[in-house]
DNA sequence: CGGCGTTTTGAGAGAGCTCAACATCGGTGG
DNA sequence: CCACCGATGTTGAGCTCTCTCAAAACGCCG
């Protein structure tokens, strides 16, 4: 999912220290199984090994209001390390496989190390940065100067590759536009000559 | 501007020790005025006193990409605590007072204090909740609909009432609607019956 | 009273969404 | 080997919805 901060230091193991990962416990999920539920106990930091969970809530009138999807290699719910409870739902979008590290040996961690504690403060700090840059992407309403932001904001080291992850159905997911417009958007600037596409890659024209 | 999340523990002196908060120095800006540049070495963590202050990246093309819309209470590019530069431009958009925190002073309130720092942590997670409950919010293209979405995340415990901060201008940029829609978009639910308004506040007709 | 910003309402146009048809490709099984 | 199927990719056409530009009412403060 997260396209932005290729550089961040997301994955788990880049930070939590060895004693706590190995305190975790995998589970399994079928579509629609709950992970866990609003007003339920913390178990812990959760990380998305296979498979997407949304987070979600569920107003009176029945309706489910979408806050998250997660999907392989996020973590889920980090508020909750913090909390005695749950704030909301969460429910598996397909199968799924989830990694629970306990609360107990996480927070463990960041008490008997303090570098462990900052490097999960560098963490989130990061995607604070990652997620905000994708807020901002959201007010661009043109399609095309939509593109163009997310095509410049990943740009590899030579400033003209652009490596893309999964499908383009799935970037037009991420970065909120329809499928259709991101095809026809991409066909528009490969006809203008700004880019070229070849398998699972965009090239600029000139440097950006 | 969050309004996401009012419970969350987001004021420094709720987490800074006394320590570090007493090394602050208050900086005061014009309109325009740099908080700090692209490539600077980063000082520690901004706390906006007053005004408001903007993060912004330039393209090549010379366009100004503003990433986060800084106001009183907030703090500002918590990512460069863990940074030796900064990755964006901060520019006041209006006459703005903001007060750093030196780094050095911080960082070593986290080790002293791994109580501090698990409390910055549960800040940042709970800015990451909320930016990405923003995010899902703009996946919804209706203006209805993303009014209603809005609302019932922050209805009060009474679940009908939803108390607003600053004017609906200002609301309508943070959920990206243009003023006009969302203006119009109130009134189209007021008709229906749906919700009353008075000052400051929004009521449901019926709970949520 | 005279600005200034917010709140409202109106009208028009543009842009993306939706529905629809079709191409393409990889895998599956007869 | 080929027919079939599902998912991705592509293009077309119409329509709805929001944005934008405009103008006016309202409230606040010097």
């Amino acid at each position: 999912m997260d396209q932005l901060k290729p550089d961040a230091p997301t994955a788990v193991k880049d930070w939590l220290p060895a004693a706590a990962r190995s305190a975790a416990t995998d589970r399994t999920l079928k579509t629609g199984d709950h992970l866990f539920r609003l007003g339920g106990r913390t178990m812990g930091l959760c990380e998305i090994i296979a498979g997407h969970v949304r987070l979600t809530r569920i107003d009176r009138a029945g309706r489910e209001i979408v806050l998250h999807v997660a999907g392989p290699g996020e973590t889920l719910a980090e508020a909750s390390l913090f909390s005695p409870q749950y704030h909301c739902d969460a429910i598996a979008s397909t199968d799924a496989v989830v990694r629970i590290y306990p609360k107990r040996d996480v927070l463990a961690a960041f008490e008997q190390n303090p570098k462990s504690a900052q490097a999960f403060a560098a963490t989130l700090a990061h995607q604070v940065m990652s997620l905000r840059t994708r807020i901002e992407q959201r007010n661009i309403r043109s399609a095309r100067e939509r593109v163009r932001h997310f095509l410049m904001l990943n740009v590899g080291p030579d400033r003209r590759t652009v490596v893309l992850r999964g499908s383009l159905k799935e970037l037009a997911a991420e970065i909120g536009l329809s499928h259709e417009a991101l095809y026809r958007t991409m066909a528009t600037l490969e006809r203008s000559g700004e880019i070229t596409r070849t398998a699972g890659k965009i090239l600029f024209s000139k440097r950006i």
